[in-house]
DNA sequence: CAACCGATGTCAGTCGCTGTCATCACCCGA
DNA sequence: TCGGGTGATGACAGCGACTGACATCGGTTG
């Protein structure tokens, strides 16, 4: 794989997410990057899309991950329970991770670009859930709202859980946020 | 106020609707919509933030409407209530102006860039609802949940609603998607 | 009439991103 | 061992989004 220096594509995640930290998303070029990885620009756009897609390679992993999640949940379960699975296995994940999830949140957070683009990441895994869900036979509307449901709580749960610094369990915030959004929409 | 051809940022508006329906919001540069409005592109860039910003210039107008339709429900309001009453009104707001709606829809989904856009709007209408929430003494993490349970339910009504071209009705589809959400959290 | 002020034009420049072609290191078969 | 193939990289030119600085024009005000 590698023929000059190994490790091309790490190399410049690495300079990416330390160069954002140090000055912010916006006051950091391209070239920078491509600088303090010892590769030019160009070679930059040829491992990511674009400048923010750093930060955000691992989705297709997420995607799989909900996927697996609500296919492998019993028979029984109903849409949200299944999506309620999906999601608490992706917290798990981002829990073992917790000190790269923390870092890129405080980058993503300071970056309305960047917020931009996660946005419309966990949107995709929103369709993801819901793909899923109709291949389990869920009316079509009803896998929408679910799917939605469960990235709104994934949303709620990891603005908590950030806010605290990771220490707190977020398996439980998620749990406790499904239990939420039942309370609050019982009360219609 | 207009000093020579009045209206320019509406004229900009226009030339920019237009030349992102007919070829498409990436392949429109802002040259050609400053040329089409007889401007120059940097007054284009004196009147909207970015090129994507024409799309968006209204949602200060909702943010008023959600606040006024929280503020405004009865204290006997459940949050999901508020919120929904808010979220009704912005559906009859876009329910009448159906034409332009439709036209702006079409243009954002043959676009990434401009989805992204919308749904950080739509997450800082969330941020507004929840704000609104909290100063009728609802507890943080209930607002944010029904806030953003909201959201969720104009997405997907929305979506719903220009599947069939806006010739059904957006306040039922909102009722209904309400209704569909709390059936399903309720499966917990 | 003159000073003023806000909207526009002009110009130069940065940066994200792309197409193109040359180059280089490694692998593989003769 | 040598020469060609292959894939990753470099070098360069160029487009378009966006910005800062300054000039200009027109209506307003005193």
């Amino acid at each position: 794989m590698g023929r000059w220096e190994p490790n091309a594509r790490s190399r410049l995640e690495q300079a990416a997410l330390d160069l954002y930290l140090e000055h912010g998303f916006e006051r950091t070029s391209v070239a920078e990057i491509a600088l303090r990885a010892g590769l030019t620009e160009r070679t930059f756009f040829r491992h990511y899309a674009d400048k923010r897609e750093v930060l955000f390679s691992c989705p297709s992993l997420l995607q799989q991950l909900f996927t697996d999640a609500v296919t492998q949940a019993p028979e029984s379960a109903t849409p949200i329970e299944a999506v309620a699975a999906a999601i608490e296995a992706t917290a798990a994940v981002l829990q073992e991770r917790r000190e790269y999830t923390l870092r890129r949140q405080t980058i993503i957070a300071a970056s309305a670009e960047l917020q931009e683009r996660e946005l419309i990441k966990l949107a995709s895994l929103s369709a993801t859930l819901a793909d899923a869900l109709r291949q389990r036979g869920v009316e079509d509307a009803c896998a929408n709202l679910a799917a939605e449901a469960g990235i709104a709580v994934f949303k709620v749960a990891t603005r908590l859980w950030v806010e605290q610094s990771g220490q707190g369990d977020l398996s439980r915030f998620v749990k406790e946020s499904f239990e939420g959004l039942r309370a609050v929409t019982a009360g219609t």
